[in-house]
DNA sequence: CTAAACTATGACACCACTGTTAAGGTCAAC
DNA sequence: GTTGACCTTAACAGTGGTGTCATAGTTTAG
């Protein structure tokens, strides 16, 4: 699949999916023009990527642990510092989970607040 | 209470006080000797500033809504575009949170993989 | 065959933070 | 009263993304 295409499917811009090749995230082959051609598993991975990237984790960091799921069926193992890593980023998650908790019920009491005194001016 | 004190007390570097402060989010007075002066309002603003920017809202679309709660006990309106700020962020915070959960599921998942086959090379 | 639409690379530039450093004023303690 | 810790402003630098533009090759539709 060309990289409009994936782009399009995605929703990671051509830009940004030549940004993750540089950074070793992808590594799609090339048609014989030279042009880019991504796999099933290309896509798949793009998809992940971005998962992890909206998440707050940042793309150097899952250039670390990609090689794990880069592999199709086959049973893989975790070096010790990958598995720190992702131990790591869960944690963060977990955190920045409790955080949005907080910043969604600050919002809603700021609403809340807004609203009730806005019907009444 | 002085700048050192408040940076330690809200985990709030010196340097992204005073960036909070340029970006007019604060307005701590000034004492005799041009020192900042922060008020016990100031540093809960301080604090919401941080939840807000934590989870992912940009300081100058925070520096909208400040108004709202930078008042005591007072009753406030919210003006419609405050309100929408107010909306639009806490969709986007919802959103955030769905990512989030993604991402912690696929890091559990690398992790619980990943582990069972590191236990078994 | 030609023009429009894509693709490739590389460079420049911006955003939102954030740290660091320089040059100088203030204060507290010895 | 001098030293060291802390304050002030201003500027420069870096990170992680991201858009955009320039230059050039390729493909495709009319």
């Amino acid at each position: 699949m060309n990289l409009a295409k994936v782009a399009e499917l995605t929703k990671v811009s051509p830009r940004m999916l030549r940004y993750y090749e540089s950074l070793g995230l992808i590594q799609p082959h090339r048609a014989s023009n030279n042009y880019r051609s991504y796999t099933q598993k290309d896509i798949e991975n793009i998809k992940k990527i971005k998962i992890l990237n909206d998440a707050g984790m940042n793309l150097k960091d899952i250039q670390v642990l990609l090689p794990c799921f880069d592999l199709d069926e086959r049973v893989f193992t975790l070096c010790s510092v990958v598995q720190e890593k992702l131990q790591t980023e869960l944690m963060h998650v977990s955190q920045q989970l409790i955080k949005l908790q907080s910043s969604q019920s600050l919002l809603q009491s700021f609403l809340s607040k807004g609203k009730a005194e806005s019907t009444n001016p």
